[in-house]
DNA sequence: CCAAAAGTGTTAAAACTACACCCATGA
DNA sequence: TCATGGGTGTAGTTTTAACACTTTTGG
C-alpha cells in the first residue's frame, strides 16, 4: 500500500453514458460486469481517475478501453457522491455523457469489447450501483439540452438529410414534429450547409445531404444568436 | 499516515460560490486565505470532503463553517479536475453555487468569519487557484438558469415586490426589462401569491408584497408548465 | 405640493401552428 | 405504374415588443 494520506480519501471514478440513435430508438451502450459486486449485471462504462490525467481525459480513456469508442462529443453531466453508492467503500463518480453516430453501423460491430452492447433506452437491463439514476440524469440532460444547443447533429453522420435530423429530435424528445415547420425553422437559421450531394441507393426520391456548419454557428453565437428547436 | 491505498488518489474538495443581490449589484462571498499557497489572496469558500458525508452535505458544512451562511438554495455546478489546478498536489473539486437573500442585511454583518466578505461581481479581487474560472462558470450558470427556472426568488426575501423581482432579473441578466411586460408575464403565470400586505416606511406609494407559491408551481410543472422569463 | 416609485392597456410585428398535395426515384 | 419518402406555402392564432400617463404616499 504505497500511497498513504493523513485523512481518508474517497475513491474517484468517471462514468460515461454513451447515446446513439439506431433507426427508431435512442440507445445506450452498457458493459457487462465480470466481477463482484454485481457480477453479470450491466453497468455504465467507467473506471478510476489517475492522478496524472484530467477528468475528461479519464472519461475518454475509459470509454475507449471498455467500448472502443473514441472521438465523440463528450460533456460532463454531474458528480454522484452518495455515501453508500458503492457497497465496498466510498466512491465518488464524475459522470459524463457522450453522443455518437450509430446510423449504418451494426450495433455489435462497433467495439472490440465482447461484453459491451447497445440497449434501447426504453428497455434498459437492470443496472449496477446507482447507474439507473445516472442514466436517467443523462437522458434528462440530453432531452433538455438538445432543444437549445446544436448537439443533435452529434447523433448523425457528418452528412445527413433533414428527415434524419427531424427523426433525431422526434426520438430524443419523444414527440412528433411537423415536417414543414421543422424544415422552415432549421433552414432559416442558416447553420446547415447544403453539400450539393444527395442520398444514394434509396428506393425513392433521394434527399439532399446537409452538413452542420460550425464556423457559421460560432460566428452567429458571438452576434447573439440563440439556437432553439 | 493511517490511510493507505493501492493506487494514488486525488484529494477531493467542494467549493461553494455564494451569490447575493445588494441594491444594484450582484455580489459574491469570498474568504481571504490565511495560509500558503496564495496566502492573503481571496478564494471561494470550500474544503475537503469527508468519507462519511455526501458532496452536498460537505458543501453546506464548509459554507457554514467558513461564512456562517446556512439554509440556502444550493446546486451542483461542475467538477473541476485539471491536473495542475492546485500547486501542491492533485485536487479535484466539486463546485456548487448558492443563492441567498442579501437585501436589508449589512454586507459585513452576515457572518462570524472575520475573513469573509462580499464583492461586487463586476470587480472581483484576484482569486487563488482556478477560482476565477469557477466563479465565471457559476455566473454563466446563474445567467442561463435564471431564465427558465424559478430561482430568482432565492435572491430575495420571502416577501418581495414586483419591482424588486424585476431588478433581480435586470441585474443577473444585465439588461433592462420593460416594466409592464414583465409584470404581465410574471403575474399571468400564477405562481406568485399576493400576501395582501404592502411595503412599510417607504417615501412613495407602497408596493404590494408577493410570495413565490412553490406548491402551485410544482403542481403546474407536473401538468407541463414551463417557467420562462 | 413635490418627489418618487407603483400601477396599468393597446397596438403592430413577429413567431408559431395546423394543414395537403405534387414530385422524383427505383423496383 | 406503383410505393416510398422528398419537398413545398398559406392563413389563423398566439406571443412578443414598444410605448406614457395617472395614482398613491411621505416628506
Amino acid at each position: 500500500m504505497p500511497f498513504a494520506y493523513e485523512f481518508a480519501r474517497p475513491a474517484l471514478t468517471v462514468d460515461c453514458v454513451v447515446f446513439g440513435i439506431d433507426e427508431d430508438d435512442l440507445r445506450v451502450m452498457l458493459i457487462q460486469r465480470g466481477i463482484e459486486p454485481f457480477a453479470g449485471m450491466w453497468a455504465i462504462p467507467g473506471g478510476f481517475v489517475r492522478v496524472d490525467e484530467s477528468l475528461e481525459d479519464a472519461a475518454r480513456r475509459e470509454l475507449e478501453e471498455e467500448t472502443g469508442i473514441r472521438d465523440v462529443f463528450l460533456e460532463q453531466l454531474f458528480t454522484f457522491g452518495r455515501v453508500d453508492r458503492d457497497p465496498r467503500e466510498r466512491v465518488v463518480s464524475v459522470a459524463y455523457y457522450a453522443l455518437t453516430n450509430l446510423i449504418g453501423h451494426d450495433v455489435h460491430a462497433r467495439t472490440d469489447a465482447t461484453n459491451a452492447a447497445w440497449f434501447a433506452l426504453s428497455e434498459p437491463p437492470e443496472l449496477s450501483f446507482d447507474h439507473a439514476e445516472i442514466l436517467e440524469a443523462a437522458y434528462a440532460r440530453l432531452r433538455g439540452k438538445v432543444r437549445y444547443q446544436p448537439i443533435g447533429f452529434e447523433l448523425l453522420p457528418d452528412r445527413f438529410t433533414l428527415t434524419q435530423l427531424q427523426r433525431v429530435y422526434e426520438i430524443v424528445l419523444d414527440r412528433e414534429i411537423d415536417k414543414r415547420n421543422f424544415r422552415k425553422k432549421i433552414l432559416a437559421m442558416g447553420i446547415l450547409k447544403d453539400t450539393g450531394d444527395v442520398q444514394k441507393d434509396v428506393a425513392h426520391r433521394a434527399a439532399r445531404l446537409y452538413r452542420f456548419d460550425k464556423r457559421v454557428y460560432d460566428r452567429m453565437v458571438r452576434k447573439g444568436f440563440h439556437f432553439e428547436v
